[in-house]
DNA sequence: GGGTTTTCGCTACTAGAAGTATCGATACCG
DNA sequence: CGGTATCGATACTTCTAGTAGCGAAAACCC
């Protein structure tokens, strides 16, 4: 019974495993000229995909760009044994580090900008992305959801708001700043 | 030598006062749709002014949604006399509030999405929106400016990223968390 | 090899939004 | 009344998200 990941393979032509060069496109494409202006058209051809392909596998621009956050934060390196101080600090200089590589706050800004009054594509967002982060450390931190969600807020809306407002990523010394005093709000 | 406000009055035909009309439209229309959809030919038909009008006035989108934002918010309502501790307070509970005003936060986080990748509209967003509030808080809190960019980060990030993921503004409970957590960092 | 199915790239298209141009009408000043 | 600058209205250009249709190509099965 070990199917694998194929249990029967779908007839016709497989797709071809493209999802790499896109999300590479798109963080590039992003980061040079933003999120407004990063059109599909734009980052197919720097994908060297036809547009076509790109909406055959996303239902929309917002859904791409989130798909292309999930991917680039992947899974956070949290370490067994460690405490929950250490875990935090881990998780909030993860953040700084992703969050300051090129393009990812300006996709960020954008596809939240795009989630408010589109309630589809904020449900994409909130799941696909926060969530997982979510439960992972309600569990490593023994702290209730609302705890966590609060600290997710002043985490990623600090780094996002710095990024925002001068385009450079949150400095080192900051972001020390930032650890220490959320591990103080830890207890 | 007291020329007033009207050094010399203009010829022609003045200007009409609508700038209230038209930044209680564009508000409850980024309210009503969000930032993408409240388009420019939305906001002139609920302000009953033309499109024409609007960009006679504002040279963009952007910044007509950041001179709203300058307009909403106003001047912080700090009294004399008080600590520093609560002139932060207040600025917080301030901002929290502003911010969870119908279609504030949507125009913050689209004006944020425009600014990147558009140096001029950032350049506004910095110096009309930030650099009053940073000025008035650096003297009333006799802090370092890195220090109070840092402030303006935490609180207005946590805020914006709270209402941009839940769509609804920071609980009392929360926002009280906030001000805890800010009023150990500041010391 | 031949048939089936699905994806591919390509081109063309629709719908909608930002911003501009033009023009007759209008409001204030002297 | 004459000069000037704004007003509303309409039409326009340019750009973008997203869709439709086509022939070609890539897998699979017989």
């Amino acid at each position: 019974m070990a199917r694998g990941t194929t249990p029967t393979r779908a007839p016709g032509r497989p797709r071809s495993s493209v999802d790499a060069e896109v999300f590479a496109a798109t963080l590039s494409t992003v980061h040079e000229l933003g999120y407004t202006r990063a059109t599909v058209d734009r980052i197919a051809a720097a994908a060297g995909v036809a547009k076509t392909t790109i909406y055959r596998r996303w239902p929309s621009k917002g859904a791409l760009i989130t798909a292309c956050l999930v991917d680039a934060f992947g899974p956070l390196p949290l370490k067994e044994g460690d405490s929950r101080a250490e875990i935090m600090a881990t998780a909030i200089r993860y953040a700084a580090a992703k969050i300051g590589e090129p393009g990812i706050a300006a996709a960020f800004a954008g596809v939240f900008t795009d989630a408010i009054g589109d309630p589809g594509l904020r449900e994409i967002l909130s799941t696909q992305l926060q969530d997982p982060y979510r439960t992972v450390l309600q569990d490593a931190l023994d702290e209730p959801e609302h705890r966590v969600l609060f600290f997710i807020d002043v985490v990623i809306g600090t780094l996002l708001h710095r990024m925002g407002m001068t385009g450079e990523p949150m400095v080192p010394t900051d972001v020390d700043a930032l650890v220490e005093m959320i591990l103080r709000e830890l207890g």
